[in-house]
DNA sequence: ATGCCGTTTCGTAAACGA
């Protein structure tokens, strides 16, 4: 089973380059964020035309994640649980079953936190450390999880072409990377970096000042694997090339294939 | 570097992103 993450910076802005590599890649499940629509605006008939099942859980301007799927969605949730009042749409899960066994799958859009002195980024905090509490409740399951999306943190300085430039953004402050690691450290395996611990894998290039061209990129796109779901692990793959196609996302795709 | 670029919105400038 292949299972993709993909902020696509815009569904109604990016149906043609979502389709095409859909068609091109054909992936079983595609964790979709910052699809920036609501939910009755979301182009799912072009989508449904390819064979997917298509949930969503939007808002107006931007956020919102979706969850598209060959077969079908089972047992649908939207929202982080541990504060009410947070009204963005950052995460949706839901179960997919296979004939072999099933698997739980969630699509997060994690908050940038930027700029780091204002409510921005201890609303980050507060979210992460929501999603560990999430995270370790799952792991009660038998399931196989996947909580997979863009996580908004870049792990290691190897995880960008040039680390200084980011130590005094929320992508890299030490509060944000040690909740990811906490993640790690609750069982959770980082699926990029359990086939290769090679530098220069990026899954975002930044629009402004050529950075794609210059390949300064970052790595903050994660599909994070539950001991269950890690053992299945058969390989992972970054798209980059869509990143060269015309009207891009400036995230890519990241798959994993699960032998599930 | 208050810059760059791109999407969205009860738009035509501002919010948001990373």
């Amino acid at each position: 089973m292949k299972i993709a993450t993909w902020n696509i910076n815009g569904v109604k802005a990016r149906i043609d380059g979502l389709t095409r590599w859909l068609g091109e890649a054909e992936p079983d499940v595609v964790c979709l964020q910052e699809i920036k629509s609501v939910d009755e605006a979301f182009p799912a008939e072009a989508i449904e035309r390819l064979g997917y099942n298509v949930a969503t859980h939007g808002q107006k301007g931007f956020n919102g994640v979706a969850l598209l799927s060959k077969r079908p969605l089972e047992d649908i949730t939207c929202r982080l649980p541990g504060d009410d009042d947070d009204a963005h749409s950052r995460w949706i899960e839901a179960t997919v079953s296979t004939d072999t066994g099933a698997v739980r799958v969630a699509s997060l859009y994690l908050p940038n936190g930027n700029p780091v002195d204002t409510d921005k980024f201890p609303y980050k905090l507060a979210w992460m450390d929501r999603m560990l509490a999430h995270a370790q409740e799952l792991l009660a399951t038998d399931e196989p999880i996947v909580l997979a999306g863009d996580y908004n943190v870049i792990p290691e300085p190897k995880d960008a072409r040039f680390p200084d430039r980011w130590v005094d953004d929320a992508l890299f402050q030490p509060e944000s990377r040690s909740r990811h690691r906490a993640l790690v450290n609750l069982g959770y395996t980082d699926a990029q970096r359990a086939v290769s611990r090679d530098e220069g894998i990026y899954t975002f290039w930044d629009y402004q000042a050529g950075a794609w061209q210059k390949n300064n990129g970052i790595r903050i796109d994660h599909l994070m694997l539950s001991p269950a779901a890690a053992d299945r692990l058969s390989g992972v793959n970054v798209e980059k090339q869509t990143r060269g196609w015309e009207k891009p996302s400036d995230h890519v795709p990241v798959v994993v294939t699960l032998d599930v």
